[in-house]
This record gives C-alpha cells, sequence and structure tokens, in this order.
DNA sequence: GACCCCTATTAACCTATGTTATAGATGGTT
DNA sequence: AACCATCTATAACATAGGTTAATAGGGGTC
C-alpha cells in the first residue's frame, strides 16, 4: 500500500485531485501538461507583488510561501499559508491586478500556466473545472476561518488553531510524522497571520511550550497532543472535514454531470 | 437611459453578469430558469444553520443577510453581508455540511435552484461558469480584505473601510443615493463583523459622527465625504477595482475561449 | 397607556495585548 | 575568529479595546 498505484499523476495538483476524485486519462493528462513549466526559487523572493499585473497561474510543487496583504503604512496580513501541492490564487488571475502578494519562505519549485488555459480547462474538462471549484471554495474556507480566528479568539486560541490546522494540511500530503513538522516561519510571519505583536506571539508560543503542548527546536515543531490543543483552539470539525477530502464530490460528479437529464 | 435594454435579463445575477460580460440567449434563458423558484423569508431567519447539510444554492433578489461563525461558547464572527444579487456560497455547496450560518437581516426573496445545476452549467455553459468563478474569487477577495482590517487596521479605521466597502458594493446595484443609504443591521452585528465588543462599536461610530463624516437616523446612514471616510480606512483602490466589474473579464473570456487553439 | 423586549448610549473600571528597549542566540561571510 | 544581520527572548510600561452596569429610547401588544 506504500507504493503509488501506476495510474496516479505525477504532477502534485494532479495527485491532490485524485485523493478525492478519479481521473481519466485525458484529464491526467491535461493536468501534467499544464504543470511542465516549473520555476525555482529562493527563500524569501516575490513571486507576485501587491499591485502587480497577474502572470500565470502557479502550483507550489515544494516549499512554502505566504499571501499577504499590507497596508500603506507596513502593517502587514498573512492572508493564507501556500504549502505543497496548493494553487496560488487560481481565480484571482481573472483580475487585472493583485490585491495581495505571495512571497516564499523557503526555497521552492513552482510549476506556471498560462491564464488562458483556464477557460480551455473550462471548457474541455468540466468535471476538473468543478474539482478545481471545489479547492477554491476549501482555501475560502480557511481565510474564513481565520478571519474567525482574528476577530474572536484569544491570542493563545488562536495561535493554537493555526498550528492544528497547518499540521492538518501538511498530513495531508504527507509532511507530518509523529507529530513533528517543519514550521520555515518566523515570529513576525506568525504574528502577521495571526494579527498579533511579535512580543505577544513570543509570550504565547512560550506559554504552549509550558503547558507542554509543543516543543520547539529551530524550525522544528512537535505537537505532543493533537487532541488537547485543537480543544484549546477549539478547532471546529466540520472545518476539518472540510480540509480533508470528501468522497461525496467524487459521486457527485460522477453521478449528476455523466447522466442525461431526464426532465427537460 | 433609464430604462432596461430590451435583452437584459430578468434574473438579478443574469443582471448582475450582464453588468461585464455579454450574454447569449441560451445562457440568459439558463439564468433565468435558475432563478425561477422564489422563496422569501422574513427577517432573522436562518437560511443555512452552521453544521447542517447544504440544500439549495441561493441567490439573493432582494433583501440582506449575513454570513456568519461561531465558537463553541457563543462568540460569533461575521464573515460577509450578502447583498441583493449576491449569491450565497456559490461554491461552497460542493461541501457536504456548512461550516457557516446564513441568515436574514431584512424580509428577503431568495431564488434557489439544485447544486447539481451547478455542474450542468459547467458542462453546458463555460463562459458563465468562469463568469461565476470571478464572482466566487471577488468574494474571497472581500473577505480577505475584511481580515486584514480585522487582524492590522484600529476600530476606526476598520469600522470605516467597512462602511465605504458596503456603499460600494450597494452603489454597484443602485442602493444608494447620494451617499445614503440602508444599513440593516444592529450595532451587535456591526461588533461580529468587524471583531469588536457593541460597546466600542458604539464610542467609534459616535466618534465618526463627532468628525463629521457620517450620520446616522435610524437604519439611515448618510456618508458625507466619502473620500475622506475611505482614507481613514485605507481604502485600497486595487481592492475597489475588484470589486467592480472589470470589461477585461469580457475581452478575455470572448477572445480567448470561442478561439480554436491554433499551436495544438 | 402600561408593559416588554430589544437596541443604543454612556460611564467607570479592567485586562489582553501593544510598544519600547535591551540582551542573547544563531548562522552566514570574510 | 571577528563581524554583521536576523531572529528570539524578556522586562517594564502604555493603551486600545473589553466588561459590567445602569439608563434611556422605540416600537409592538394587550
Amino acid at each position: 500500500m506504500t507504493r503509488a498505484q501506476a495510474n496516479i499523476p505525477s504532477s502534485p495538483l494532479g495527485r491532490k485531485i485524485t485523493s478525492y476524485m478519479s481521473l481519466t486519462d485525458e484529464e491526467k493528462s491535461f493536468l501534467n501538461e499544464l504543470e511542465r513549466n516549473v520555476t525555482r526559487h529562493g527563500s524569501r523572493s516575490d513571486l507576485l507583488q501587491q499591485g502587480e499585473r497577474y502572470g500565470c497561474v502557479r502550483v507550489m510543487r515544494k516549499g512554502w510561501a505566504i499571501r499577504h496583504k499590507a497596508l500603506p503604512d507596513g502593517r502587514r496580513q498573512v492572508v493564507n499559508f501556500v504549502l505543497p501541492g496548493d494553487i496560488i490564487g487560481f481565480y484571482c488571475n481573472l483580475f487585472e491586478t493583485a490585491d495581495h502578494g505571495v512571497t516564499t519562505l523557503t526555497p521552492a519549485e513552482v510549476a506556471n500556466f498560462q491564464p488562458e488555459r483556464i477557460i480551455e480547462l473550462f471548457k474541455l474538462f468540466p468535471r476538473l473545472a468543478a474539482a478545481l471549484a471545489w479547492s477554491g471554495a476549501k482555501e475560502e474556507a480557511i481565510i474564513a476561518e481565520r478571519l474567525l480566528s482574528v476577530g474572536r479568539r484569544t491570542a493563545l486560541e488562536r495561535t493554537a488553531h493555526l498550528i492544528v490546522e497547518l499540521l492538518r494540511r501538511l498530513s495531508i500530503v504527507g509532511l507530518v510524522e509523529e507529530g513533528r513538522f517543519t514550521l520555515p516561519v518566523t515570529q513576525e510571519i506568525l504574528a502577521d497571520a495571526l494579527g498579533l505583536s511579535i512580543v505577544h506571539i513570543n509570550r504565547t508560543l512560550r506559554r504552549l511550550r509550558d503547558i507542554g503542548l509543543i516543543d520547539l527546536a529551530g524550525q522544528q515543531i512537535t505537537v505532543h497532543d493533537v487532541k488537547q490543543l485543537a480543544s484549546v483552539g477549539q478547532f471546529d470539525e466540520l472545518y476539518l472535514h472540510l480540509i480533508q477530502a470528501p468522497k461525496q464530490l467524487e459521486h457527485a460528479l460522477d453521478a449528476k454531470s455523466d447522466r442525461k437529464r431526464a426532465g427537460d
């Protein structure tokens, strides 16, 4: 069971979609071709700057990045973390200019394709389009949950929540081992993600360590008791379902899209 | 110029899309048919409860609603305001259960259709699908901007920002007259939208009144100087472009989707 | 017209978090 | 090994915004 099946596509995007929906060979090869053009970037490099024209649609193959928005005076909010396998602002590419920036946190490998391909994809592969729409909805759900965090959770709660969120998302792509994962993130970035000051994030992390919920060693973070951490962060199981792959999407697509509507 | 042209669809959704993209007759009649099933709801009624199974895809024809998320202990965050013409969580319907609730703030008229129709739409009308995708991206942009507000703007700034946002969005659907519009919202709801306490929202509104930026009379709010209010809220012009309808989407769709790709 | 519920308003007080400042780690570079 | 830039850590102090509580208005309804 550890080995990939023969037919699994090589693209991270394809692999991700395959985890909740079976793809035809045509769909797979379209996706593989989409991701053919791969670029490499150093740590802390801007893939997109706020106010810039959008270029390509990008898929993160390796590494981390952040999507962030800034105010004129420099205050900054990290909107979301881009993890391996994530699409970077899929639908945003329909916009003229970017309302946010994207910056790598680690050396990164990124697949690029032209936005026109999206429309092509919509015409040729409706099931893929729906799958990607689902993916986009998931991202919106994550952002909304972060809004709830920043608006209504205490510093301790929201920090705990974010750690659990990252743990879950990284688990799906196999980057967590025994509750331990790499967190290539400075405290400043955590602060900007959680709407806190850097000093207070430091205090809060210390408290989580003192309670014994987490261990930090360099960029390695270990979560000792996910259940308890999730409970501190009031991590919602519903929202968790969203992050993980729902089998029913496949059913919906297979059952509903391929049947000719009888009533009309 | 005040009269609608003959060919404009009667559905709010169709009218909204028409504002940035021309539709074929087939597309229009599909949209009109989508919105045939209209239901009416009282003020303060739940269209969707957090944790519930999704039912229909809904389009707001008349009235206001909020999308909100709650913590187990009752703390609540308003994620977004649903205004006339808005789709209520379009892509969310691909999920199994709702991670948020939707509640009307006024008597409302809502069009309902089955989520299967989305997939049908993806297959039959790729241009509509892309237009709706764009609409979804816009919503994500609004939520991300609110995250920036709640995370990094002061109470005064975020309140000013929200008022300008609502003003802009309502302008598009013709619900603002000389800087005045109806704000069918209690201070508790404003507080929940902005991550503030009800007392502090009250203080902040008072300050905005004292400065002379707004007038409140019952549910009528008047913005005297939008420019200045926008500047207090550090309202971003980029983000504004997103909210308003970009002509380039039409060009992208017309030019790119209808041309046979020569190279392949 | 008295009663109620809901919402707005304000004052007084409190606390979670921000700010400023300093020192110590860490890691890359010459 | 000395240097520099970043990052973490902590203390001391400041404040934006939260909490509690009390009052007042406004619109139903019996």
